[in-house]
DNA sequence: CCAAAAGTGTTAAGGGTACACCCATGG
DNA sequence: CCATGGGTGTACCCTTAACACTTTTGG
């Protein structure tokens, strides 16, 4: 039985690519998949059903490919450059996984690949690589090796789409614990914008924005002041 | 000799669609096709070529439909939703068109169209319809009628785009004259946002962006205090 | 009472808004 | 010298940045 992907079941020449940012105790990563038995390395990307929207299908993609479910994405950017693909390393992908394609395989034409993106913990979800991959594994956002293709520029792009709206974005992603602090909402920040940012001024910030409801202190045991917690009031 | 599209020269699935705005004297319009021998308007759209890059691609198909040559375009949204096009408005205005196109054409597959936008002086350019369509024309963007498929969403979601980057895309838009005044550029600015701008203040955001240099006045022979002229410093 | 962290106040700089005022131009 | 429109000054507010100060906690 072939997991050889076939040209029936999907729209020709369109692909998904999915930059899925991992946070977690001040580390930023990006989820990257390899090719089977190669040392390339990819974010998770598939191809679009007849029956799917966009969205959908960015969603099954990532499940199918990473185990990730129900993780909301978003489009930032359409790839589409003639040379964007080098088919060698398709080829070359294809033949480790034991697949052998010709010059006029469905896999081996130009594809136009739409950038999804989404923010999660990467605690909260255990990544498992599908059939055309050994591993599926978190990498940090500073040590990230060559990627194949334009899937380098692809995280570069999607990173700044993220640092630019962060703070529009930042309640859909459930990214901290239903109730934190003051503290564990700046170390978000501050590793996302990987900048530091002026703990006083960053209180008076978030609390302006409305979005913030202010909860019980937490003792934490520690010989210091207990902060307060706070919740998303997702209005 | 038939003018049907047929799928050997195109990607197949995927389309452009160019929003085109056009300025000039206080005017705020979009450019629209209809499809030859019907009523049923839509933006300036088309299909890529192998060959190409997408924005080479979008260059071309505008030029190709509408006559407009080298106008920068850029990409704001993909659509893409599974039941965006009505394929019975494909097929009755292709039948219209003289053409009979059966179910299983490469039209009447399900098209993801990539969006693209650009801002022109309207006088400077002479639409043309090509072979598809009887109009090629001008709508007052505050008069826009209904489109086929999501053209409307389209004109909409391209305008919150122009609006949001003005100031940073104004230099390439060439809308302007070499030299012109500031109440000329105050007069673009409040017609492309649709609301009135505090002279004063408007020309010191101006003159603070750091894109003009001023030149000599411009005697216009009325009764008052001759303007500067300006010109965009391409800094 | 001390160290450490949380929370609040205060000041200065900068940008946006509104409007008053001065300047040029030709009738 | 007047009407008209162009250009500058100024006062106010809000936001941001920087930092001093106060409060709370457990040792």
């Amino acid at each position: 039985m072939s997991t050889l992907i076939s040209s029936v079941d999907y729209l020709p020449g369109i692909s998904i690519d999915c930059v899925i940012f991992g946070f977690h105790d001040n580390q930023l990563k990006i989820l990257l998949l390899n090719f089977k038995s190669t040392d390339w390395l990819a974010v998770p990307g598939g191809f679009i059903k007849e029956s799917e929207n966009l969205e959908e299908a960015a969603q099954r993609i990532l499940e199918e490919r990473t185990g990730l479910t129900n993780i909301y994405l978003e489009q930032f950017h359409v790839f589409g450059d003639r040379n964007r693909r080098d088919n060698e390393v398709m080829k070359s992908a294809m033949a480790a996984g034991g697949n052998i394609i010709g010059p006029d395989h469905f896999l081996m034409r130009r594809f136009i690949s739409i950038g999804f993106y989404a923010l999660i913990d990467f605690t909260k979800a255990t990544p498992t690589p599908d059939v055309h991959s050994d591993t599926c594994e978190w990498y940090d956002i500073k040590e990230i090796p060559t990627l194949v293709y334009d899937h380098s520029l692809m995280v570069t792009k999607a990173l700044e789409t993220l640092r630019f709206f962060l703070d529009e974005k930042l309640i859909g992603f459930n990214l901290l614990p239903e109730v934190f602090t003051m503290n564990d909402l700046q170390n978000l920040y501050e590793t996302i914008l990987d900048k530091k940012l002026l703990r006083t001024n960053f209180q008076r910030k978030m609390l302006s924005l409305g979005i913030l409801e202010r909860l019980d202190k937490k003792m934490t045991g520690a010989a210091n002041k207990a902060p307060y917690l706070y919740r998303f009031t997702g209005k």
